[in-house]
DNA sequence: GCAAGTCTTAACGCGATCTTGATCGAAGCT
DNA sequence: AGCTTCGATCAAGATCGCGTTAAGACTTGC
C-alpha cells in the first residue's frame, strides 16, 4: 500500500471536483482544489502536490496557461482533463507539457491508475520531502537542523547542502561534478579538492571514526555517496 | 526539430508495423520491429531502443509478458498499443509499468506526440539503462556496484569502466581498439597490453576459475565479449 | 571595528591503482 | 622440430587520488 499523495485538482466545476475529491480521498489521497488559473498556480506553489489533474476550461483563459507559467524542472507532472477528445487538442497539451491526457467522461480506476503512473516516476522533479532520514542521520528541512541518533550536530552551509544533495538520493554515487555543480555552482566543476577538505570535516561530525566511514563514503576516482541502510 | 530516436514496434500484424513504420521514419525515428514476446526482449537488450511501442495480442502469449520479464531500471518506456478499450485492461498494463495505453484506433498525431512526452522525460537520448544485467553479473550504474550472484564485489576505476563497455553489448565483440578508444582515450589504441593486464584483473574478479573464463572470453586476434545469457 | 566562524588554498603522507617490462605457454606456420 | 606471434600472468616501480592538517582570507554578527 503506497502512501497517498497530494493531487491538486484544477477545474471550475464544482460537480466535478466532488467527484474527485470523494475519488482520490477513497484511495488515500489528500487533495487541494483550485477553479481558476491563478488559484492553481498559487497552489501548486503553495502546497507543492505530487501530480495535478488540470481542466482546460477556466473562467480566466486556457487552462495550459498553468503549464506556460511554470517552467517544467519546478512544475509536478500535469494529467489534463478534458471534455473535447480532439486529436489536434491532445497533441497541443502534451506538447506544451502534460504528462497526459484523459477525455471526458473516464472512469475513476483509470485515472487512479495514470496517477500512479506518474506518481511512481516520482523522484525527479517532485520535492523532496521535508525530513529525510538515512540511517541514523536525520535532516530537517524547514529547521535547517540536521541529528544523529537524536543528538543535534551543527553543519556549516557547505556541509548542509552536500550532505543534503546526498541524502536525497541514499546509495547513489554523485560524482564529483554534480556534487560541485549543485553546492558551488557549475563553475566550479574543476575543483575536486574543496570536496575532500568538507567531506573530511563533515566526516569529523557525523562518523564514529572519521577514519573508517559507516555512511559517508568515497568511490574512488568516482564521487561519494551515503550508504543506504538495509531495508 | 529533435533528433529521432530508435522505436521499437511490437506487433505481429504486418500491415500495422508497416504503417507504424512509415509514420515513424517520416518523423525522424529509426524503428525496429519484433513480432513475439521472445523477440522484443531480445530486440530491447540489442538495440536499446528509446521507446517501445507494445501491442498485447501476440502469438506466443500476452505482451505483457514483455514487461514482467525486465525490471523496470533496464527497460525502456512502453507505450501499449491495443484493440481492447476495457478500462480494465488498461488499468493492468499500466500497473503491470507501462508509461501509456493508446486504444486502436488511433490517429498517429496523438501517438507521435505520447512519444514526445516519454522522450523528454528519458533526456531524449537513448541512455544505456540504469541497471544491466548479463547472466549473474549486475552493473548498477548509479549505484556504482557490481554483484555477481548478489555478492558485491569491487572493481577498480578502469575494470568497471571495461566491464560496462561489454556489457552493453553482450555477446558482440568488441575489438582492441574499441575498448581502448573509450576506456582510455583515442591516443591509447596501440597499447593492447593494457587491455590483457586488466583484463586478467577482471578475471580474477568475476569468474570462478579465471584460467577457463565463462563470461569474459578472448576472441583471439579481434577482441573481447561478454558471453551472453542463453535467453 | 572586532571577533568568531567559515571558506579557500597549499602541502604532505599514504594507500590503491596503473603502467611497464619480463617470463611463460599455446597455437600457427615454415 | 623450431620459430614466430599472440595472449596470460606476475611483480616492481611510478603515478594518481584521497585524507589530513594548518595557515591565511573572507564573511558575518555584535
Amino acid at each position: 500500500m503506497t502512501a497517498g499523495s497530494t493531487v491538486l485538482v484544477v477545474d471550475d466545476d464544482v460537480q466535478v471536483r466532488r467527484f474527485l475529491r470523494t475519488t482520490l480521498a477513497g484511495h488515500g489521497h489528500a487533495t487541494v482544489e483550485a477553479g481558476t488559473i491563478a488559484e492553481a498556480i498559487d497552489a501548486i506553489r503553495r502546497f507543492q502536490p505530487a501530480v495535478v489533474l488540470l481542466d482546460l476550461g477556466l473562467p480566466d483563459g486556457d487552462g495550459l496557461a498553468v503549464l506556460r507559467a511554470l517552467p517544467a524542472e519546478q512544475r509536478p507532472p500535469v494529467i489534463v482533463l478534458s471534455a473535447r477528445g480532439q486529436e489536434g487538442d491532445k497533441v497541443v497539451a502534451l506538447d506544451a507539457g502534460a504528462e497526459d491526457y484523459l477525455t471526458k467522461p473516464f472512469g475513476a480506476s483509470e485515472l487512479l491508475a495514470r496517477i500512479r503512473v506518474v506518481l511512481r516516476r516520482g523522484g525527479g522533479t517532485a520535492a523532496t520531502p521535508a525530513i529525510l532520514q538515512v540511517g541514523p542521520i536525520r535532516i530537517d528541512q524547514p529547521r535547517h537542523t540536521v541529528t544523529i541518533d537524536g543528538r543535534e550536530i551543527h553543519l556549516t552551509p557547505i556541509e548542509f547542502r552536500l550532505l543534503l544533495e546526498l541524502a536525497r538520493c541514499p546509495g547513489r554515487v554523485l560524482t564529483h561534478r554534480q556534487l560541485l555543480s549543485e553546492v558551488w555552482g557549475p563553475s566550479a566543476v574543476e575543483h575536486t579538492h574543496y570536496l575532500r577538505v568538507h567531506m573530511a570535516a563533515l566526516r569529523r561530525k557525523l562518523e564514529a571514526d572519521p577514519a573508517r566511514p559507516q555512511w559517508l563514503l568515497t568511490e574512488a576516482g568516482v564521487g561519494y555517496r551515503l550508504r543506504e541502510p538495509a531495508a
